[in-house]
DNA sequence: TAAGCAAATCAGAACTATTCGCATCTGTGG
DNA sequence: CCACAGATGCGAATAGTTCTGATTTGCTTA
């Protein structure tokens, strides 16, 4: 019983080998951020008997599940990265694809004002900066 | 001689039919957010031989021309609206999927001082709030 | 430790949003 | 008003993601 196990266990749902797979790749891969279609060339490389739809169907539980966090950058495909709890945004660099997380708790404040300011109350929201490095 | 026409003259877009009807149906819109889909709708509604096609390709060439803006809510089909230069992010409701314009130089000049302390220029961002009714 | 059953998987088809290719048509400058 | 570049329409193509239906797998209980 790994880890990955347990953690599958607590959020409910079976241990099954595409599972607890897709999980150690996230866990493992360098840059935190994976497309679905990156996992699935990852499970390819390796094994080899995972289908794209099992991905997308075991990432879009471990989101349910909150294992994981789904993120759209601009109109290109969804980012995955396992949630570790420490809430942050992104910034994407327009010239090398480089995703630099950042937080700031200012903003964050910023964002709930202005929610409450127009009547509502805020209940997520997506901030990411493209940015470009200043030598360019 | 109308407005729309001297707008795309100036863009440098010949006048044609279609793309007077979509800047039309763009500057007169309600709500100011539409999808190239509710736009192919207006078209065939009124009189109808546009193809959708044409509606992307000349939402593109507006975009370029700097007329009209897209943006990406979640995952959902790109949004359009016509540029007027006051640059605005969104407050999207969860409930209602009414789309609320703000702006907050607090947040903007925050995102600019963010990208220079990880050695970046700010080349453009993304905001959206997602948020609910205060009584919900 | 095998049987049974619900849940999970696979492959491929379907779907949504968007773009491309190409034959035809239409503004615009001369 | 003519010619030709540029624009359009249609259908096919693409990318990303989800669905379907038949088969398999992992938990439960005996």
């Amino acid at each position: 019983m790994t880890l990955e196990d347990q953690e599958l266990k607590k959020a409910g749902l079976k241990v099954t080998l595409p599972r607890v797979k897709i999980l150690q790749i996230l866990e493992n891969c360098s840059d935190r951020h994976m497309t679905a279609e990156d996992i699935y060339q990852a499970l390819r490389d390796s094994d080899g008997d995972v289908g794209i739809a099992t991905v997308y169907r075991v990432l879009t539980q471990f989101e349910a599940a909150g294992l994981v966090e789904r993120h759209n950058f601009d109109n290109g495909p969804a980012i995955y990265e396992i949630d570790r709890g420490e809430h942050h945004d992104h910034m994407v660099c327009t010239e090398t694809g480089k995703v630099i997380e950042f937080h700031d708790a200012e903003i964050e404040n910023l964002q709930e004002r202005i929610a409450a300011e127009k009547g509502y109350q805020l209940v997520g929201h997506s901030l990411v900066l493209y940015v470009k490095p200043n030598n360019a």
